[in-house]
Parts: C-alpha cells; sequence; structure tokens
DNA sequence: GCATATTTGTTCAACCTTGTACATTATGAC
DNA sequence: GTCATAATGTACAAGGTTGAACAAATATGC
C-alpha cells in the first residue's frame, strides 16, 4: 500500500522548469565568453545597461533592479569607477546616496556590450516564432511575480 | 543621415530573454532559500539529484550534466564525502575516474530536497498551464540545442 | 526638539566558480 | 613495445556573491 515514489523528472512542470534554467545557463556562459573581449564579465554588462537605460541610478536602485545584495555593489561599483567607466556622485539632498552616471568612456562601452548581447539573443531566438517569444515572455512575467508576490517581496 | 539607435530593450525576442533570466534569478534565489534548512545549496542539490538519478556516475559526467568545470567537482564532491552524503569509489577498469554512490543518509536528504523542489516549482507554474509548460520547454530545448550546436558542443 | 527606527553604503569572512597548470592513467600510431 | 596524445581528477589563485555587523545620514513618533 506504500505509494510508489513520484519522481520529480516524471512532472511536465519540472521538466518544464529544467529546460528553462538549462536554457539560462548555457545563455549565461556564451554571453560571457562573447563580452570576454571587452575585458568585462555577465554583471558588469547588467551594470552598464541599467545606467545606461537609467542615468542615475543610486547603488540601492541598481542592486534592486539586478537583484542582488547592496554589498555586491559595494565591491563591483568601485571597481568600475577605477576604471573610469562610470562615476558615483553624492546626491545633495541626500548625503547617504550615492548616484551613478556612466562616463564617456561607459558609454561607449555599453554600446558595444549590448550590440554582442543582442546579436547572441537573436541568435538564440531565433529557433522561436516572435508569437512563441512572446508567449514565453508573458509566461515568465506572470510566474516571476506570482514568486514574488507569494515571497513578500 | 545617422540612424537612431535601436535599443535593445525594445526589441522583443530581448525583451523576451530579460524575463526568463529574470524569473530563473528569483526562482534560484527562493530555491536556495527553501533548501537552506537542510543546510545544502543549489550546487549540492543539482549534484544530489543527479546521483540519485544516475548512480555511478563519473566525477566529469556530472560535471558535463551540469554545464560546470571539473575543478567545480573537485571542490565540492569531497566536502560532500566528508559530509557523509556520497562515496567515492575508484573505477576498477579505468584507475582515473571515481564512480560516484549517494549513501543512504544522501539518498534521505536527496528526497526530502527534491520534495522542497518540487513543491517550489508547483507554486511557481502553477500560474500556467500545462500547454504552456510544454510549449516553454519545447522552446527552451530547442534554444540550448541551437545554441550548444552552434557553439560547438 | 529628541529619541528611536529606517535607509544607504561599506567592510569582512565565507563560499561557489572558473581557468590554468599539473600528475596519473589510457589510448593510438608506428 | 614505445612514444605521443588524450582523458580524468587535483591544487591553486583570482574573482563574483552573499549575509552579518557596522557607521553615517535621514525619517518618524511623541
Amino acid at each position: 500500500m506504500t505509494a510508489t515514489r513520484q519522481f520529480p523528472w516524471d512532472h511536465p512542470r519540472f521538466k518544464s522548469w529544467i529546460s528553462v534554467a538549462r536554457a539560462c545557463q548555457v545563455m549565461n556562459q556564451i554571453l560571457a565568453r562573447e563580452i570576454a573581449s571587452l575585458d568585462i564579465k555577465p554583471p558588469h554588462l547588467d551594470i552598464l545597461v541599467n545606467l545606461y537605460r537609467f542615468e542615475g541610478l543610486t547603488q540601492q536602485d541598481l542592486a534592486r533592479k539586478l537583484l542582488v545584495g547592496r554589498s555586491n555593489m559595494s565591491m563591483l561599483l568601485p571597481q568600475m569607477e577605477k576604471r573610469g567607466l562610470i562615476t558615483r556622485r553624492g546626491d545633495e539632498n541626500d548625503r547617504r546616496v550615492l548616484r551613478l552616471y556612466l562616463t564617456d568612456d561607459g558609454r561607449a562601452l555599453a554600446e558595444k556590450a549590448m550590440d554582442i548581447q543582442t546579436k547572441v539573443i537573436d541568435r538564440m531566438m531565433e529557433t522561436s516564432t516572435l508569437e512563441e517569444c512572446m508567449s514565453v515572455a508573458n509566461v515568465m512575467d506572470r510566474l516571476t511575480a506570482a514568486l514574488l508576490l507569494r515571497d513578500g517581496r
């Protein structure tokens, strides 16, 4: 009468997620290799893209967007500042915060990096129709929202 | 006559991928928190699940399945052996390889961990229909295959 | 106004991951 | 058989990530 164990890898939802995780992992590794020519790694790329898009972000804002800890930013951003890619200026109204800006070098590098990233993503996604892409995005967004909601933000 | 720059985040494929990456990241963080009660982290979970399913794997085999380097296994597996979760026995036919087996403790822990993982995945995927899950899996598998092919394995 | 709580950024130790170099063992060419 | 090549696992240094403890600045309650 003991029920035979249901192996997780036989569940459709489980298998489905494994496929997603695997794709992500492969994607990140390939992206990392492609941008290595610019002497940056995925975390730096994420920072560059976000500062390119949202100038004047706070370290805290950036950490929240990237879903990483503040301490992570405290390690990476000074490096990038030394390298002349970004500048950190104190906010006048709130002397706790440092606001982040791309330098001209940083902006140029960000554009090169985004070109590479776009090429990799296109190469990867060209196996799917646009409808499939949008459906996937839809599922993933719903799923992320559900997780974050249940998790209390 | 200078073409206005096409921002990557306006491309449907790009946005789509960002959604996938974000979901993966959130998922991994929540999974990590949930299995912390068993005093293991995602890499250990992956190892346990794979050894549960494929007994007698080689360190090399395992590294390939997990898409990580051999050196990574050389760091993690001795820890898990010391903890009594796995055993590493030399192969008699090929004295280079170490074959990996779960101990009883390891198997018990693997089952507890897989239960947690299944619960998290179910919670996450319940926002989608089974058809959507299978469609996503289909897209992701095609995409991974395409990347790996073009990348020369 | 003042005490308390919250927010922001930093530091530090611990851990995971990687790539390179290395020793050992198998395999293949001849 | 012998030598060159490849495969397996290890050691080590470098770097990314985290969480906890901390200092400084701000917001809140009274």
